[in-house]
DNA sequence: GAGTAGTGTTCAGTAGATTGAACACTCTAA
DNA sequence: TTAGAGTGTTCAATCTACTGAACACTACTC
């Protein structure tokens, strides 16, 4: 399975059907993960090994497909980007519904919602209605987070097999942390993930932000392609309540289970 | 110019430096131009004029790189393509200045308000920002409107030169409609943008949405690569006063100015 | 069951994309 | 001015990715 037949495939992973396309694809991530967002030829040259000449035919191509735009000698991310990760998203319709549930909900339409898909071991999020303009929230659609980090990343690997978890999260790996009250360590994590295949809702108590709380729940995925998606609520501490919270499990689980239904 | 050198290049553009990435990319757009977002590789493959075992290899690398995914027989667009888009709109500043702008403005902050870009000869929007719940838009992140259909588009063409107006609207052309009020020919736009550029900013009477009334101003490049952005408020014609268009306008500029000029 | 129209996959030969060394250029420093 | 360290571009030779015809498969239709 690991037999590298081609003599040059060493900075990338294995040999592929396409490899100028593998390297396209690999440009795009190098771009979207510098933290400037943008890089010349020779910076993409040398951090992913394509020779010079090489590289400089891809960015010629992507530029063209616009997927990549010049600026001056840098190269940052095209607006093409914009549009093919709307049209993934208007394609989901799990996205349109979400929001038509959100309104018309008794608690939900005046909270902040979210819906958010698993990438590994992040969370994306797909959407956000904002029924209380209070709570600005700093993610934006798009954003990724570490599922260790938010009740809905918790909600999405809950519902994963032991062994998967225990392969992403291999016990005394150390986990990424923002607050005093991140989770810390696997274990910490695994002992939290029976508690909510208990409950059959995702928690998270200032872990992510101080003064932030939030639930969420998984959306059924019945076997399906696509991926699998969860909800969250966002309140603040101060002014959350048990009954409140109660509330709003109800109503995401009843979202969840709609949009687990294709037949609504 | 025109010259094919290549005799493999017919249903795409003329030779690439880097064909098979160039073909990757017409996989994307041919996926996101499909009405249900969905073809299988013969589709495709007849589609794009690309033989079927080279449709197979690009999309299973495109598959690896999870730009696309495989729904059966089908082949859909990947989430890999959301964080790539969010990954290139959270590099603009712009976006993350006109979020907080629109908060703190005295009429703004209470509006439905947009930050578009010219994308050819239509607009895509990057980010809404809503204060005023009741005007819920059809429209989201990253779709496309035709430029003669909403004020933002017509603000933005405003700004370029007679003559690539005119090549981009050559005289006699039809254009899109969505409403009785929609313009519909290239001359009715061009004596527009002779007003828009008099007055300074853009409207929109009922022309894409019936009920709903826009202005819109251009955020000044002062010569900058990047995209040319621009401004919009909606807002229901019932409600809408003259003196209420004036204040956002002032804001509008305002928010366009501010935007323009990278020290703040 | 045989026939047809569709799917995607396989594989050896060849057309052509990829390559690396040399080049042209722009800076900054001495 | 000259040197040096960086950029991106060029081009002919080579090695490989692409191709097309044949294949295997599924799903209907008759």
């Amino acid at each position: 399975m690991a037999d590298s037949r081609s003599p040059r495939s060493e900075g990338l992973g294995a040999s592929s059907p396409a490899p100028a396309v593998t390297r396209a694809a690999a440009v795009l991530e190098a771009l979207a993960a510098s933290p400037s967002g943008r890089l010349t030829l020779s910076d993409l040259s040398r951090e992913l090994g394509i020779p010079k000449s090489s590289t400089s035919n891809l960015l010629l191509a992507l530029e063209e497909a616009r997927l990549i735009t010049r600026q001056g000698a840098d190269f940052a991310l095209g607006r093409k980007l914009v549009e093919l990760g709307a049209a993934y998203l208007s394609r989901l319709d799990e996205v349109q519904e979400f929001y038509k549930y959100c309104e018309q909900a008794p608690t939900l339409s005046g909270e902040t919602v979210r819906i958010a898909m698993l990438d590994g071991d992040h969370v994306i999020y797909l959407a956000r209605y904002e029924g209380h303009p209070a709570v600005r929230l700093t993610s934006n659609i798009g954003d990724k987070m570490p599922v260790s980090l938010c009740s809905v990343g918790k909600a999405l690997i809950a519902q994963l097999h032991d062994h998967d978890i225990d392969s992403m999260f291999p016990d005394g790996m150390e986990l990424p942390t923002m607050t005093a009250n991140s989770l810390k360590s696997a274990e910490e994590l695994k002992a939290q993930i029976s508690v909510i295949r208990q409950r059959g809702y995702a928690f998270e108590d200032e872990e992510s932000t101080v003064g932030v709380v939030c639930l969420a729940v998984p959306v059924p995925t019945h076997g399906a392609h696509g991926p699998s998606l969860g909800l969250s609520v966002t309140a603040l501490k101060a002014t959350y309540s048990e009954e409140q919270g109660a509330l709003m499990v109800k109503e995401l689980k009843e979202l969840a289970r709609s949009l687990g239904n294709p037949m609504g």
